[in-house]
DNA sequence: AAGGAGATCAACCGCAGCAGT
DNA sequence: CACTGCTGCGGTTGATCTCCT
């Protein structure tokens, strides 16, 4: 291995973006030599650039094992639940993801996903979300909506929601629910849409607290109850369990969307409608 | 067609942690 | 124990792209 441990020229070292010819040293450097030392193997490849800069091309870019390429819903909903759980240890959450890197993570979070829980865009999203009833209302307010509509009220009254804590808005917009949700989350961050449209909220709680809010109170008094309850499961007004443990993306994963419970209303239409609303 | 605004993403910067001396 | 250098992480920047007027 042709090690060169000290070079006394100080060549500037370039910056900006990557050239095709650099990546081809790059690669071909690392491919016959492997990894040794980031700063020394940049000088050995011939690349005026510093080893930083050569690490971060590879991890990023070049490595064979990126997955290029947009992310799935699964990969996307996994960013969202492991966001909620590790915050922004993007480099923790990309370990879950095989073949993403953590910019890309973090990235994408800034681009895409962290306006689907952005609070202080309510007014935007509720716009958003009647928008998208109105255009549903008609047409789309299938048989199942019906069914879901016609459960009675008061056995809908209190959800008590998921991790994630983002409610159905078909299941919220639902003329027949009543004005509150509960929920509770393991994670910090929580939110939901109120049943009329008019408000969404978010708020840090503490990780084994439950909170009632009341969307006919506006936004005061957002927690009214506190208590402690068990996460990520649904339950109606008589505290039967009406939905499984844990967040829907598992659900998903394991089959066990509660399918009885919104009545057809398929998992992956239930995202659809998130992402309508946050504006994916 | 042009240009301005916003979105996207590759790359840089600064800092912290760790290992070696 | 202090110093130094390397690596990895998260925040930020800026070039480029896309969309809208």
């Amino acid at each position: 291995m042709m090690k060169k441990t000290s070079s006394s020229e100080k060549t500037p070292l370039k910056k900006g973006a990557w050239s095709p010819e650099e990546d081809r040293k790059l690669v071909a450097y690392i491919k016959r030599y492997k990894i040794w030392n980031w700063s020394e193997m940049s000088k050995a490849a011939g690349l005026a650039r510093s080893g930083k800069s050569c690490r971060l091309r590879w991890v990023n870019y070049l490595r064979p094992d990126i997955k290029h390429g947009n992310f799935s819903e699964q990969e996307k909903e996994t960013i969202i639940t492991l966001h909620e759980t590790l915050g922004n240890r993007w480099s923790a959450i990309a370990a879950k993801l095989p073949g993403r890197t953590d910019n890309e993570v973090k990235n994408y979070w800034h681009t895409h996903l962290k306006k689907r829980l952005k609070v202080d865009s309510a007014s935007t999203v509720l716009g958003e979300l009647h928008k998208v009833d109105d255009e549903t209302s008609a047409k789309n307010l299938s048989e199942s909506d019906h069914l879901l509509s016609s459960k009675p009220a008061e056995s809908m009254s209190i959800l008590k929601g998921t991790d994630n804590a983002v409610v159905s808005p078909r299941l919220m917009s639902s003329t027949d629910n009543p004005s509150s949700v509960l929920i509770t989350s393991s994670a910090p961050t929580s939110c939901g849409i109120g049943k009329d449209g008019k408000n969404v909220i978010e708020s840090i709680i503490d990780n084994t607290s439950s909170e009632t809010l009341n969307f006919d109170q506006e936004l005061q008094s957002l927690w009214t109850k506190p208590d402690i309850v068990g996460n990520g499961d649904f339950f109606d007004l008589d505290n039967q369990l009406i939905g499984p443990s844990g967040n829907p993306q598992e659900w998903q994963q394991d089959s066990i969307w509660p399918s009885d419970f919104y009545k057809g209303y398929d998992y992956y239409d239930w995202i659809d409608d998130i992402d309508k609303i946050f504006g994916t």
